[in-house]
DNA sequence: TTGTCAATTGTCAGTCGCTGTCATTAGCCT
DNA sequence: AGGCTAATGACAGCGACTGACAATTGACAA
C-alpha cells in the first residue's frame, strides 16, 4: 500500500479553451433550450412542434433529437442545473443538523443562488414562465414528477450516507425524503397559482409551509 | 329550509338490465384492458403496439382511441378502481380519528377487499404484475405519479372538510396528505423490488413504512 | 315486423414525435 | 495540405394519435 504524501494535480486546467466546435455546441443547445422555451411559454407546449422550434434555429430536426432525448427533455434542461444546485447544498450541510433541517436549509440557501446560474441561459422570467408551464402542462407534470422521485433517491442516499446508515437496511432515509419532496412539491404547486411569481415568494412559501409539516402530522389540529 | 326526514329513494333500481348493446360495450373494453396487460407484460409496454392489441381483440386501431384517449390510459383503467376504492374507504373513517391515522386505516382496509374487486376484470396475479411494470416503466411511472398528485388534491378535500377546513386557507391538509403520499409510494417502490409479491406483503410494508414516518422527522435518529 | 334514428365501429388519410442510415460538412491535428 | 473524426443534414420509415366520413347495428316506435 502506498501512501500518497503529495498527489500531483491530474489536470490544472483541464478546458482553458474549449475550442471552436465545443464553443459552437454550446451556443447551438443554449438557442435550442432559448427558442423551445420562449415558443412552448408562449403558445403552449403541445401546440408548438419540434419543426417550429428548429426552423427558428435553422437546424435540422434530427439536430435537435441529438441533443435532446426528447421534445420534454429540451423542456427541463434548466431545471437540471437547479437541482444540481440543491444536491450542492445538501452535501455542504455540517452533518450535526437533523436530517429534515439539512434538507430544509439546502433548498433555502439554493433559492439565493440560483438566480444568477440561470441567468447565463435564459431570462430568469422566462424560467419562471417555464415553471408554470410544467406545472399546467398534464404531459409535462408527469415527467416532472418522475425527474423529482429519481432525485429522491439521490437524496436518500446523501442523507443516509450522513447518518452512516444504509437504505437498503433502514427505511428512514427513503421516508424522510419522500415527506420532504411531497411538501416541496406542494409548495411549487401552490406558488404556481398563486399571483407572485418571484423568487422571494417561492422561497417564504418553502419556509412557511416546511415549518407545517410537523403539525400536519399531530394527532390533533384543533386547539 | 326543509329538513329531510326520509329522503325518497331517488333510483331503485336504474340499470336493471343495461342492454345488449351496453353490454357489449363493456364486453370490449374489458378485453381490450386484458389483452394490453397480457401483451404490455409479457413483452413490455413500448415493445408492444396497439395494434397488436387491436388485432388480438379483433377491432379497429379506432375503436381503441375511442374506448381509451392514449396506450398509456389502458394500463390504468384497473388501477382506477382501486383509487375509488381507497377514497370510498376514507370517506367512512369516524370523524374523531386523526387525520394522519384515518388516511392510514383507509389504505389498510382497502388492501382488505381490492383484491376480490380486481378479479372481476383481470386476474389479480396479472394486477400485480401491472403495478411492476409501472414502477419499472419511465413512461408510466411519470403518469402513475400524476395520477398520484391528482389524488392528493381530491383527499386533501376530503381531509379538509373532516376537519372543518378549507383547503386554500390552511396548507395542513395538503403537507399531511403529501407527506402521507410520499410514504405510500416509497412503499409500492419497495415492494415492487422485493421479492414478495402478494397483497399480503405490501400490507405489511405500508403497516411497517408509515409506522417510520415519526421517527424519520425526529431531530435526532441515532439514539 | 319493419322502418327510422342514433350510437358504435371501420376505413382512410394525415400530423407529429422519434429513430436508423448514410452522405456531407467542418473543426482538429500532424 | 491532407487525413481523421465529430457534428450535421437529408431521407425514409415506424408508431401513437386525430379528424372526417361511410357502414353497421342495437333501440324503439309505428
Amino acid at each position: 500500500m502506498t501512501v500518497p504524501v503529495s498527489a500531483p494535480v491530474p489536470a490544472p486546467v483541464p478546458a482553458p479553451v474549449p475550442g471552436l466546435r465545443e464553443r459552437k455546441k454550446q451556443r447551438t443547445r443554449d438557442a435550442l433550450i432559448r427558442v423551445a422555451l420562449e415558443l412552448f411559454t408562449r403558445h403552449g407546449y403541445e401546440a408548438t412542434t419540434v419543426d417550429e422550434i428548429v426552423d427558428a434555429v435553422e437546424v435540422s430536426q434530427r439536430t435537435f433529437f441529438r441533443y435532446f432525448s426528447s421534445k420534454e427533455e429540451a423542456v427541463f434542461a434548466v431545471q437540471q442545473m437547479t437541482e444540481e444546485r440543491f444536491v450542492h447544498a445538501l452535501g455542504q450541510r455540517p452533518p450535526d443538523e437533523a436530517p429534515i433541517d439539512a434538507m430544509r436549509n439546502a433548498v433555502l440557501s439554493a433559492w439565493d443562488t440560483i438566480g444568477e446560474a440561470i441567468e447565463e441561459v435564459i431570462p430568469v422570467d422566462l424560467h419562471l414562465r417555464t415553471y408554470r408551464m410544467i406545472e399546467s402542462t398534464p404531459a409535462l407534470l408527469a415527467v416532472h414528477l418522475r425527474r423529482s422521485t429519481e432525485m429522491e433517491e439521490t437524496i436518500a442516499r446523501i442523507i443516509a450516507a450522513r447518518e452512516g446508515l444504509d437504505v437498503d437496511e433502514d427505511p428512514r432515509p427513503r421516508i424522510a425524503v419522500a415527506a420532504f419532496s411531497g411538501v416541496m412539491r406542494v409548495t411549487g404547486q401552490m406558488w404556481g397559482r398563486g399571483t407572485d411569481g418571484s423568487l422571494e415568494a417561492i422561497r417564504a412559501l418553502t419556509e412557511q409551509y416546511l415549518d407545517q409539516l410537523g403539525p400536519a402530522l399531530a394527532p390533533r389540529w384543533r386547539d
